[in-house]
DNA sequence: ATAGTCACCTGAGCGC
DNA sequence: TGCGCTCAGGTGACTA
């Protein structure tokens, strides 16, 4: 976490996201800003007591505070000079995965040839951004998709309907705010309620809501992997 | 080059 | 009640 002295007085013009970060552009360059698992913003009155997860304090010119919490400390702060996207965190990054660069031609082609397994596949960050292990198993559960399938030895119209089941299945996860599992909490402090909604994620050794079956659980990456051995082929 | 594993960190949840 | 263990996850670093 370096941050020059020097952005002490600049002016906050924009905010904007790339990937799971968020871009806070100054006049000579841009904070950017990770909140990992855990990490939250605030906007606090001056002499609000510091816990002891609250990291960094950026003092507004009106007096409040722009104040980082990050009880995991996983997030991350980092400083790039313009333009934002040369920073090494975004020079590799994949495409957005609700625009239309990420499309049913594009994932084929990024799957041709490979031996990872398809989640592990739509879980790199080079590839596609924004796809966690919670969507990476509700997506592949719509998909009919079996997680370990190798990425390229998924039929090609499969894929294509797994493009379409990433998309539904974050548009769907930010209309309803986002997954609480234990203590996310959306910006206005509310916790999400897509975890109401989890097909698969959490539900390991219960029925499939489609077919009933056993649920099955795998690790995959190291990360706990949920599918339905009957749905998902 | 590609694929697989590990570490980071802390709170929650569990068994004893 | 309270201790100690295990687990969760995004992502970079490391190994094979």
């Amino acid at each position: 976490m370096q941050i020059p002295e020097g952005v002490v007085g600049q002016t906050i013009y924009a905010v904007r996201r790339r990937a799971k970060y968020v871009l806070i552009e100054l006049d000579t360059g841009c904070l950017i800003l990770h909140l990992g698992m855990s990490g939250h913003i605030s906007i606090v009155n001056q002499g609000e007591s510091i816990g002891v997860h609250d990291h960094v304090d950026f003092v507004l010119d009106h007096g409040l505070i722009f104040r980082l919490t990050d009880p995991r400390r996983f997030g991350s702060l980092h400083w790039q000079p313009h333009p934002a996207e040369s920073h090494w965190l975004l020079a590799d990054l994949g495409v957005e995965p609700l625009s239309d660069a990420f499309s049913a031609a594009y994932l084929i082609d990024q799957c041709r040839g490979r031996k990872v397994a398809i989640k592990n596949r739509i879980m790199d960050a080079k590839v596609v951004v924004g796809v966690g292990n919670i969507y990476a198993n509700e997506a592949l559960f719509r998909a009919g998709i079996r997680p370990r399938r190798a990425a390229g030895r998924v039929r090609r119209d499969l894929i294509a309907r797994l493009v379409d089941a990433i998309k539904e299945t974050l548009e769907r996860a930010i209309d309803k705010g986002g997954t609480t599992i234990n203590d996310f909490a959306a910006t206005d402090g509310k916790p999400g309620y897509f975890s109401q909604e989890l097909s698969v994620y959490g539900r390991a050794g219960e029925p499939c809501l489609v077919c009933s079956s056993n649920l099955k659980e795998i690790r995959l990456g190291g990360r706990s992997t949920v599918y339905c051995p009957s749905c998902q082929a």
